[in-house]
DNA sequence: CTAAATGCAAAATCTTTGCAGCCTC
DNA sequence: GAGGCTGCAAAGATTTTGCATTTAG
């Protein structure tokens, strides 16, 4: 007995699905279900939007990507495998971007007064992207 | 042709309001709908949904109130007056506190690398509340 | 009384699901 | 071929809106 499968789950490869993959890497930004299915779909023509939300439920199990909510209420995703960081949304544009470091003075494992034991944290910063900074007064 | 009005916004006092902004007060945290609507009824038998959103969306626009998202993607409701704070969302039972103190290391008014104009930062800490932290291993 | 506010239910959104056919493997 | 995938449309879930009635001022 020989263990010939090499990739167990049996999914598929299809041009929905790469090029759903696809444009969650190249982005600089988490994305919203629509900016996917808009960007997808310029390589892949007709593609659903129920393709696109079972996609990145998988993605999503698969640890491929992550969940990102920032305070307007809409789940971003992004790529999995970006290290710790945070995030920038524009005031103006509404965009939101990535952004390198860590300002946070807590480290994972502190027990905070009051008892809470943190073990992650996440940053959202607000304010004028580059282009808008000087873009618009 | 004179003018008669005298109290254009011409709020009214109901006792659904009061009672949803009450909770909200009263909170140790931020609420969602669903909570505002549960612990508003006890004091209010029979209040309806529409009515907890068409309120909370007032207390919005009248900055008495301040919505808050995390990372789960469920927005959330607290007073408006509080200062400037952060959320800790304990990871076992869901629930989420206010914390004191501020962590974050990037003064409002900071001009980052790249040309982001930070004017304001949010920041959400992951954990264990005091409860679970020794209620379960 | 007058008009704001409420409750209910219909409407509009956003996501998930059921299916028949399509397409990887 | 067999079963995973997809698009479409129906089904759910959540939030908003229309309307007749209630009720604060």
């Amino acid at each position: 007995m020989l263990t010939v499968k090499s990739k167990p789950p049996g999914q598929r490869q299809t041009t929905q699905r790469e090029a759903i993959e696809k444009v969650i890497r190249a982005a600089k930004g988490p994305l919203t279900i629509d900016q996917i299915l808009a960007r997808a779909r310029r390589s892949s023509r007709g593609l659903g939007v129920a393709t696109v939300y079972r996609n990145v439920k998988l993605l999503l199990e698969s640890q491929e990507i992550r969940a990102v909510t920032l305070p307007d209420g809409q789940t971003r995703y992004e790529a999995g495998d970006l290290g710790h960081h945070h995030h920038f949304r524009c005031r103006r544009c509404d965009r939101v971007f990535d952004m390198a470091g860590c300002h946070v003075s807590i480290p994972d494992g502190t027990r905070l007064s009051g008892g809470f034991l943190v073990e992650d944290h996440e940053l959202t910063l607000f304010g004028l992207c580059p282009e808008c900074v000087k873009g618009a007064k």
